[in-house]
DNA sequence: GCTTGCAGTGAACGATTGTTCAGATATTTT
DNA sequence: AAAATATCTGAACAATCGTTCACTGCAAGC
């Protein structure tokens, strides 16, 4: 038996990425073998090549789309003077935009390592260049004289980091809300930048 | 020809577990065969399983070797009673001991998918078990007023992300010390935490 | 010097890997 | 209705996977 309905073409080239992107994120790239991908989009596994040069493609485009979709995504959210409001802008939208795609997130940086050196090479510059548009926030807002930061390429790294370290715990049914989660993390990033000054003895809790 | 020299059973014990170390690091569990590991080693794959039952087994115990080395070296540092001086030796030790063991912490929070579902609960309690040991440093501190925390668990969570992430970027190479980085990264904790206090109007830079 | 036992070889096992391709079927175009 | 095109099957490919095992050689104990 071959095609048993009509034409598939729309459906399954992106089912074939929906499919590979989950499987790669939960038994990661060089476990999932192309049959597997195959049987969960229900074909077989030949007919993925009619979509896809070969397996080391399909998981650079994964990672390509995401990063395209991250550095388009923060350059349409308005840009505001203020760099306290801009470094605001940036904590609510990473936390935000991580949080809906927790996939595409792990995979983009838990499967560097297997893209080819070229791949890898695209990629890294991209994530570099989200990062310089922290970095900016941060230099911009030191100049003026409202943050107190010793090292804007270290405090650019680590607020990153501990923004993304919220998708490794952040469950929707559990404790907190996105937008709680954002409040405090953007309270915690103020700080950490020197931007919030409080009164010597301020309120506690 | 089999053995050409003495005994190696004290080396070689040792050696498969740094290799299989550094190979699951570089290119991850699932991309690293035996016949790798016992090539690097300087061995046939057979010989692996004079010191191993399989090959999860090393993954395990390895990822088991980490976590308890973490907590004992943790528990075996010197206890103060400030909480803030508390948070300011682990913050430091988190740093240092990560540094100096970047393929152990690699695949420790990258390979967890790799595990058997028990092997996984076994490293899963051991790493809420060294969290506790922050969240309970934070409480302290919270409740003798020094620290401005709205919820432990999150702050918790945070610190040891952003904490981790030097792991991702550092390089002994690089621009600055570990020392340096400890001391930017404790500083950024602690006004985190909000137990830095600074004079508002306080020197930038 | 003989025996015991550890440490390692090298071949073999069935299973699975990514990828190719001729052929079958359904749809679309003519 | 016929021809052309798009989509998928199912078998096949060489390679590689984790693991087992009969066998070999060396070192240590007697």
């Amino acid at each position: 038996m071959a095609r048993t309905q009509g034409s598939h073409s729309e459906i399954t080239g992106p089912r074939i990425r929906e499919v590979a992107q989950g499987l790669f994120a939960r038994h990661g790239y060089a476990a999932v073998s192309m049959r597997q991908i195959a049987s969960e989009v229900g074909v077989q596994a030949g007919a993925l090549y009619n979509y896809i040069p070969d397996k080391q493609a399909l998981l650079f485009s994964l990672l390509k789309g995401h990063m395209d979709d991250l550095l388009s995504a923060w350059s349409a959210t308005p840009t505001v003077p203020d760099a306290v409001k801009r470094l605001e802008s940036f904590v609510r939208f990473h936390i935000a935009f991580n949080l809906a795609r927790p996939d595409a997130v792990f995979i983009s940086y838990m499967e560097l390592r297997n893209l080819t050196t070229d791949n890898f090479e695209v990629i890294e510059a991209l994530r570099r260049a989200y990062e310089d548009r922290l970095e900016d926030i941060l230099r911009d807002g030191r100049r003026a004289g409202v943050f107190a930061i010793r090292d804007t390429k270290i405090t650019t790294l680590a607020i990153i980091g501990m923004l993304t370290s919220v998708t490794t715990w952040y469950r929707p049914e559990g404790r907190l809300s996105v937008a709680q989660v954002q409040d405090i993390h953007w309270e915690m990033v103020q700080r950490a930048v020197g931007a919030l000054k409080e009164a010597p003895g301020g309120a506690p809790r």
